[in-house]
Parts: structure tokens; C-alpha cells; sequence
DNA sequence: CAGCTATATAGCTCCTGAGTTATGTTCGGC
DNA sequence: GCCGAACATAACTCAGGAGCTATATAGCTG
């Protein structure tokens, strides 16, 4: 629930392409463990970590089980770098600043900023 | 420098603390120390960690350390994060939508749609 | 220069967490 | 009703990382 928890479910790399694999479609565990380079134990603690902080849903199917991304969690982290968002907003205004500066009208017909 | 990487450093809730602070105003090492209930070992330690990851800049002043909030590198969780935007958006949709249809005109005068 | 302050580094401990193998459970097909 | 497929759980190992104490380094102060 708390910011702390999603970040740190979300540090690890394979539980990230996990949910990355999730979020094109659902899929079975078999197919993510196909996908992973480690056993089906360890997808299935990944899934069931990603479960248990609310970043994935399960479907059943007969034996087989469907995983889809709640991605509502992630919010948190949206949430979360919503302050620092000025600020590295300013720092590439400040570069760019300083690159209209140093290099003068070289870069005439250049695209414009990237945020 | 890869995603991956902020994500790890940022997982760490002292260093999680540790950015929220200097994101008011920079820091010498001490006054966080001070904040932060872990040993000045500890807490070098962390600034260690977060300046390798680009996270945070010091100045000398004497035999002081002032430390301040480096933002880009947060910018590519923030890049991450973008594909899932609209599967919240939808998320958060999909419940109003439900609550329209179940509660019905119960909260006429409510507060529109929070994104 | 002696001693104090501020911070970094070294060396160590300890716990958590990610991985493994082995086994349990559930379900469909024959 | 049995066997195999698909997944979860149990029990264990092992490495890394976060913490600590002790010590080194750098700079002010008197």
C-alpha cells in the first residue's frame, strides 16, 4: 500500500519485466517463465509478491492461470515524483540555456524543447 | 545510468528520506544524521550510493559537505512509468463509471475526475 | 602544532531476499 | 481412475547490502 513497498517490488528487475510482459497482454506463468531465465518457483514468488502488493490480478483457466497488470499501484510513484518533475524541468532549461549560450545561432532551424 | 539502477537506489527508504530532505534546500552530511536515526557511517554510505547513481551533488564549504537533489536520473522512472499512465486513467474511469451506475444520482454536487 | 570537528573509508556482522530442488495440489485427457 | 500438465508451496542455500565500530583524512581554531 505504502510508496515504500511498490518501490521496492518494483526494483527488481525481473518482477519489472514481468509487469512489462503483462502489460501488452495477460498471460500464463508458463509463458513468463519461458520468458525469464529462471525456474517456475521463482515466477511464481515473483507473481505471487506482485500479487500481494497489488500490481497484478489472476485469472484461472482449468489448470493454467492468467496474469494481467493492475497498474492502479504504480500511481504511487507517479505520485510520489510529482515534485521533482520541476526540477528536472529547470535543470534541461538551464543546459539549454547554457548551450544557446556557448554555441550562439549554430543551431538555427534546431527542434525545440523535450519535456 | 539505466532505469534499473535508480530503481535499486530508490527502493532504499533512508535513501528514499534522504531525497525528500534535500529537496527543500541542500544539506550538510550532519544535519541529515541528524534526521535519519542510523549511524554518520550509514549516511555517507547512502550519499555514497546516490551520487554514483547521479542522484545528488555535494559542495565543499570548509570540512563541510552541503548535498543537493540531482532530479534528472528520477526522469527515467517518470519515462517508465508513461505506458501505464493510461492504464490507471482507465482503472480509475471504469470505477466511476460503476459508481454512476450502482449509487446513481446520490452525489450530484461531487467533485469531478482526479487524474 | 595540538586538538577538535566533519566526513569518508575499512572491515566486519547479520539478515533479507532471490534462487534452487523437491513435493503438493488441482485439473483435463485417455 | 491414472497419468501428465500447470502451478503453488516448502525447505534450503547463498550472496549482497545495510548496519555498526574503528580508523583515516582534511580543515578550522587557539
Amino acid at each position: 500500500m505504502a510508496v515504500g513497498s511498490t518501490f521496492e517490488v518494483m526494483a527488481e528487475p525481473n518482477r519489472r519485466v514481468i509487469v512489462e510482459l503483462l502489460r501488452e497482454r495477460e498471460r500464463t506463468v508458463g509463458e513468463l517463465v519461458g520468458a525469464l531465465d529462471v525456474s517456475q518457483p521463482a515466477v511464481s514468488k515473483h507473481l505471487r509478491v506482485l500479487r500481494s502488493a497489488g500490481l497484478v490480478e489472476s485469472r484461472v483457466d482449468a489448470q493454467r492461470r492468467y496474469y494481467r497488470v493492475q497498474a492502479l499501484p504504480l500511481r504511487e510513484l507517479d505520485a510520489w515524483l510529482e515534485p521533482y518533475r520541476a526540477m528536472w524541468t529547470k535543470s534541461l532549461d538551464d543546459l539549454e540555456r547554457h548551450l544557446d549560450q556557448t554555441q550562439g545561432g549554430k543551431r538555427a532551424g534546431r527542434a525545440r524543447k523535450a519535456r
